[in-house]
RNA sequence: GCGGGCGUCGCCAAGUGGUUAAGGCAGCGGCUUGUGGCGCCGCUAUUCGGGGGUUCGAAUCCCCUCGCUCGCCCCA
């Protein structure tokens, strides 16, 4: 073996995997256009500055995760650990809002330097989508609906669905104090990492998976008393729609979501099935963050799917079959020449052919055809090249029968032979 | 960043201090230089993730290192 190899974290898809990346990717695109959406690619690269302010810099993301490097000129480059940022910058960067509220889905590579394990990779990929410049609730729905019917159209029928509200930055500000007041009174009884957290982030304290801690919030102020009745609103509003869809959900309270930008409607789609990095897809409102960009207020939504744990989930339901139409067998160099040609002309013509390059033995090149997986065989030796004719054998009409059937044509005839025979 | 498990051919592995490192799958070649799926025969690791050490002798023991994997933290 080399000693050259990936680095950590960083993971070759094979061939045999290939199959379910592009059905999945093929099922998305289809999907997201159907809902209206259109594509955003954006670089995998942006300043470092763009994720310290749209991320925040108390985030796990920012704070220890990023691929941080200088470039020759000096500028602090980042390789983006996650979409929205991205997409907000080329949003504002080239005006796309002049043309009215945006909505885009995205997907690619992401980068976060963490510790590998089930389900998660230093570099990864996810599929987004984002709705920019819109506040009504029923986007909210229509966001949370286009993750659900996706998913569901990759035949997951056993997720769940997280839901919960952030209220308004006015709401969670009063709060934040309350519960701080809260926290300190109980100073001790927190963990280390509790501790830490009070001044910085005291919301993450909620999420915390320290049974411990658990047990000790359940009597902790509750961010559902803070909300002011417009907040509230939203948030029954947005259950009676989902509701109306028939999207069944669970009220998680304590879902607070890493990344500072979220506010009002946060929300997580889970699955029993990969271990303990169980969330599938994760996404919220984010009305905040174009305006930490520096740009006009502007209330928007979006999720983003990890595609590894897609594929994890999807993959015993795909099926891929990607065996040729024929393969041709030949021998002897007036015999290659043919071969090679044919073989173009009825790749032009749609069939899927592989060609065979050994010049060994008959008896070798219909192994591999059998193997290769074809419906067909395609012969052409000598005898054909003098006789202006070709060999077509059935190679799996009779699988228990010794020896397939056999038709011999000629080049006119063989592209209507071959259609008749592999149906 | 912290803990646990692991690292022998492309894959699955046996071997746990003693001359040439089992076996299976896959691959290649032959039996069969014009006929596949079955069968039979042969070939394919100077080397056991890497580097040091102990020993007459190491894949097997010790140290360091790298990687994989699972979990914690956190997230997709």
């Amino acid at each position: 073996m080399t000693n050259l190899k990936n680095l950590r974290g960083m993971v070759d898809l094979l061939p045999a995997q290939i199959d379910y990346w592009q059905k999945v990717e093929s099922i998305a695109r289809d999907h997201f256009s159907r809902a209206g959406l259109e594509e955003i690619r954006t670089p995998i690269i942006e300043q470092t500055e763009l994720f310290l302010r749209g991320i925040g810099e108390n985030t796990d993301v920012v704070g220890k995760e990023m691929y941080t490097f200088e470039d020759r000129g000096g500028r602090s480059c980042t390789l983006r650990p996650e979409g929205t940022a991205s997409v907000a910058r080329a949003i504002l960067q080239n005006g796309l809002l002049n043309n009215g509220p945006q909505r885009l889905w995205y997907g690619g590579p992401m980068f976060r330097y963490e510790r590998p394990q089930a389900g998660r990779q230093r570099q990864f990929h996810q599929i987004g989508v984002e709705f920019v410049g819109f506040d009504s609730v029923i986007s909210d729905a229509e966001v949370i609906s286009i993750a659900w019917d996706f998913l569901c159209a990759l035949g997951l029928n056993d997720l769940t669905l997280e839901l919960n509200t952030l209220g308004s930055n006015e709401d969670r500000h009063s709060f934040k104090e309350k519960l701080k007041d809260w926290l300190n009174q109980r100073f001790d009884l927190l963990d280390e990492d509790s501790q830490k957290r009070i001044n910085v982030n005291p919301l993450r304290i909620l999420d915390s998976k320290n049974i411990a801690i658990k047990k000790l919030l359940c009597e902790a102020p509750s961010l559902s008393d803070f909300l002011s009745k417009e907040s509230k609103n939203r948030f029954d509003f947005l259950q009676e729609l989902l509701n109306n869809l028939n999207i069944p959900y669970k009220i998680n309270k304590n879902l607070v979501r890493g990344l500072d930008y979220y506010s009002h409607t946060a929300f997580e789609i889970t699955s029993d099935h990969l271990g303990s990095q169980a969330t599938v897809c994760g996404g919220g409102r984010y009305d905040g963050l174009i305006a930490d960009l520096g740009g006009p207020k502007t209330p928007s939504i979006g999720w983003a799917i990890g595609m590894e744990r897609l594929i994890i989930l999807t993959k015993d339901r795909i099926s891929h079959s990607k065996f040729p139409d024929a393969y041709v067998i030949n021998r002897g160099q007036n015999a290659q020449q043919v071969a090679l040609k044919i073989t173009r002309k009825l790749r032009s013509d749609n069939f899927r052919i592989e060609l065979d390059y050994s010049g060994s033995s008959f008896s070798k090149q219909f192994k591999r055809a059998d193997k290769s997986g074809a419906k067909l065989a395609i012969v052409i030796g000598e005898d054909e090249v003098s006789k202006g004719q070709l060999m077509i054998k059935q190679l799996r009409d009779d699988e228990k029968e010794k020896g397939g059937k056999e038709y011999i044509c000629s080049i006119e005839e063989l592209n209507q032979l071959i259609s008749k025979l592999i149906v």
